[in-house]
DNA sequence: CGTGAGTGAGTAAGCACTCACTCACGTTAG
DNA sequence: CTAACGTGAGTGAGTGCTTACTCACTCACG
């Protein structure tokens, strides 16, 4: 890490970057030209110019284009640190939290479409790891939301549903605004926050105006 | 479509077919092909042999690849007559209707995800017909369920929430729907029919259970 | 001076697309 | 009734270009 130094010897020759940089510098550059063109759609050449490097060097570090197609899947398999905010919302039973907090980590100011659009790619195109990829990426949060939502039905707190379909309702909520706002390009009409409380709101309340005169 | 009497005649060498039947057997051919591998996914080639016909043919019939994708986009556009039903329960107030029929449209045994595929690879590598396509599967129903919510928020009959949000929640369950069934694979866990209740009680009614003891 | 980062110049296969051509068949002139 | 003809369906064999991938090679650095 303490290249820079070193690389000020030799000013006229491009100074030597590390094999593991060099892979990361690879990955992120075909993450993003993969999340924008689909696999088909992004040359190793492309690549290869996007990450500044010879595409021959490319093929050094991963044998096919495939190969560092599924590289970046296995990569950005990895979620973040989501799953014990969460946790601790819903051991407290604090229920509106809950499920702001899962919606609100999908539907934020810049939030990043690139790992969306690498999961849909990989599922459209039928990529091997697209099954990993998912799992990893979305089947987590979805056990998770189904277990919680049964827990809340057997205590009573929630109507007696059917606490799979009720959690894919919930993110098919969120899930579909990043479609229409990240793939599709609609423009926002609300502010993020206004919309995740309303979302939420709607899933936990539902629709029917609860008659309060009988 | 009386080809085949006249095919008899010469045994040895191929009927002919007249061009618009062909130019229709090139689009059902690519449609399908573009639907499962994408636009760059799939070879003039393939399509070529899949319709039965030369490479050289569908150049006579298209002038370019793109131009028979734009075809198929502009071609598919056109939905079917759901619009008469929903608008006749709407109508009548049957809310519960309303929103079954919107829901069981596109959750029903055999429905083709072609369309859907198709849909969503335009909008993923940016066709130029991708807006036009997208407003017309798409856009119709969004407008046609905010305008009735928007209605019967009106009437009192539903809570004040906002409107095109609300409709966005509904279409996302079932788009979200389709999304892990027709694209990720995942198997079905119940019956369309008991799915489409189960989403429609859902929005309508809410999550949180609603105390009938005070 | 050995190791490994890095590349220019390939290669064979595949790509979208073209061209010169054949042939089926309905129309029409003799 | 037939023969010549025009039109349009249909194709085999290309075209130039791009693709994923390779190889022989250079050179930076510990």
């Amino acid at each position: 890490m303490n290249k820079f130094a070193k690389a000020s010897k030799t000013l006229h020759h491009a100074p030597r970057t590390s094999g593991v940089e060099r892979q990361a510098s690879l990955i992120n550059a075909a993450a993003s030209l993969f999340a924008t063109n689909g696999f088909t759609g992004t040359t190793t050449k492309q690549i290869a110019k996007a990450a500044g490097v010879s595409e021959a060097l490319l093929f050094k570090h991963f044998p096919t284009k495939r190969a560092l197609y599924t590289a970046i899947l296995t990569e950005k398999a990895h979620y973040s640190g989501l799953r014990e905010a969460v946790e601790e919302a819903a051991a407290k039973r604090e229920d509106k939290r809950f499920f702001t907090l899962l919606a609100s980590y999908r539907i934020r100011k810049g939030a990043d479409p690139t790992l969306f659009r690498l999961l849909l790619f990989s599922a459209l195109e039928g990529h091997e790891m697209s099954d990993i990829f998912f799992r990893q990426q979305y089947r987590v949060f979805h056990d998770l939301l189904a277990g919680y939502i049964r827990q809340r039905i057997d205590e009573g707190a929630y109507r007696s549903v059917d606490p799979l379909l009720a959690a894919r309702a919930f993110f098919g909520i969120i899930v579909h605004h990043r479609l229409l706002h990240d793939i599709f390009g609609l423009p926002m009409h609300r502010t993020h926050e206004a919309t995740v409380e309303e979302y939420v709101s709607l899933f936990l309340g539902g629709l029917v105006r609860q008659s309060s005169q009988p």
